[in-house]
DNA sequence: TGAAGAATGGACCGCGCGGTCCAATAGGTA
DNA sequence: TACCTATTGGACCGCGCGGTCCATTCTTCA
């Protein structure tokens, strides 16, 4: 599907991206004209449809791709090490870090809420994020179970998929409000929960 | 702030906000026009800014709090009486069922994203839905400690906090992926958490 | 019943911005 | 050196769409 691309081509490509990436950031997806991007990356009208022959989506996906490698990239360290109790409190922090910085600026929701969220494409990427950030989730509640830091009730499937919902949730709302307690108190307790006792089940599914 | 306004004209204005809401949800803020609205709610150009000064914008948010009403009396009758564990049930299946019928369409959310997330009437908005449906998660938890169906340790605040991400967090997922187990799972753990005991308190704040 | 003001119709404008095109150059390979 | 192709520059277009304006028709009330 690519065009023969010299390394020099490829550098210029990803300056393009980056640099749109920045600039999205900073003013939002309908605030930011090709000419924006452009001027911010000194290139030409040509060279953004050179590299991006689909035009503004096209490259608004590869920012939007790009903008996820970045989610996992900030909090890998922790992320990829949720080993002890210590260290989920030390991821917990490090999320909470991250989006308490960048406040409403929630970059790949901007991005993927422009894009329309019926696109194919857009949900292919938000997937593909999700599935891997859960994966390290429920590798890490398994490590807890494992050294019996967890209660052994625990489904790791299912803490995982709360303790993710807490931090998009909680992200969600500190865009919306700027409100930083509700990813705060939902992420701590999501986790508090993986050591208390599961009482008798009553009705587990919907 | 409004200017005089007949019966009728109240009513036409209540017909184009109703009209943009329909319209939006069914295509998005990017891909919906004045003249899609004005051909939608059989106006005329004039009429959209005679009851909507400030333009387009200023329909929007018109839009946004009407949407925002719409999310609070979906729920109302088993949001309004979490009196009992069965009602809460109830409320979850409720909750499950709207968005599970509108699944990537969440008109709120689709609008406070075009609207940009820095601007303080968006933001309004979104705080003031979020305290009231907090408000009444809190009353729902208390009335299920007072009759002794939650475990006396849980913090109402808290829990209702952990719950009113889980659906945020959820639904946000399901918009992103046309997943509904994020929404399921996370929703039915955070409720059940209610009845787990905490455990001994080991670190509670960040 | 007549005047004031609200409500409505719809033609018109302007321009921002995505997209096209062609010409010019740089870089690699034989 | 010569050629091919990737890369680049930037002028130009077209139109969608938000916004303006004025004329006309309804409502209300004294």
């Amino acid at each position: 599907m690519e065009r023969a691309l010299t390394a020099k081509g490829a550098a210029t490509r990803q300056r393009i991206v980056e640099g749109a990436a920045l600039l999205i950031r900073a003013d939002g997806v309908p605030n930011v004209g090709l000419d924006d991007i452009r001027a911010a990356t000194a290139t030409s009208k040509s060279q953004l449809f050179h590299y991006f022959p689909a035009g503004k989506a096209d490259l608004m996906l590869a920012v939007a791709k790009f903008e996820a490698e970045q989610v996992i990239a900030e909090q890998l360290p922790q992320l990829a090490d949720l080993t002890s109790w210590r260290k989920w409190q030390a991821w917990r922090r490090r999320v909470i870090q991250i989006y308490d910085a960048q406040r409403q600026r929630c970059p790949l929701s901007a991005l993927t809420a422009q894009l329309g969220t019926g696109d194919p494409a857009t949900r292919e990427i938000h997937a593909n994020l999700l599935d891997r950030w859960q994966g390290y989730l429920v590798a890490g509640v398994q490590a807890l179970k494992d050294s019996g830091e967890a209660d052994p009730g625990v489904d790791p499937r299912v803490a995982a998929t709360s303790i993710l919902t807490a931090v998009t949730g909680g992200a969600g709302m500190l865009q919306a409000t700027d409100r930083i307690s509700y990813l705060q108190i939902a992420l701590t307790d999501a986790i508090d929960t993986l050591r208390r006792p599961a009482p008798a089940p009553r009705r587990r599914s919907a």
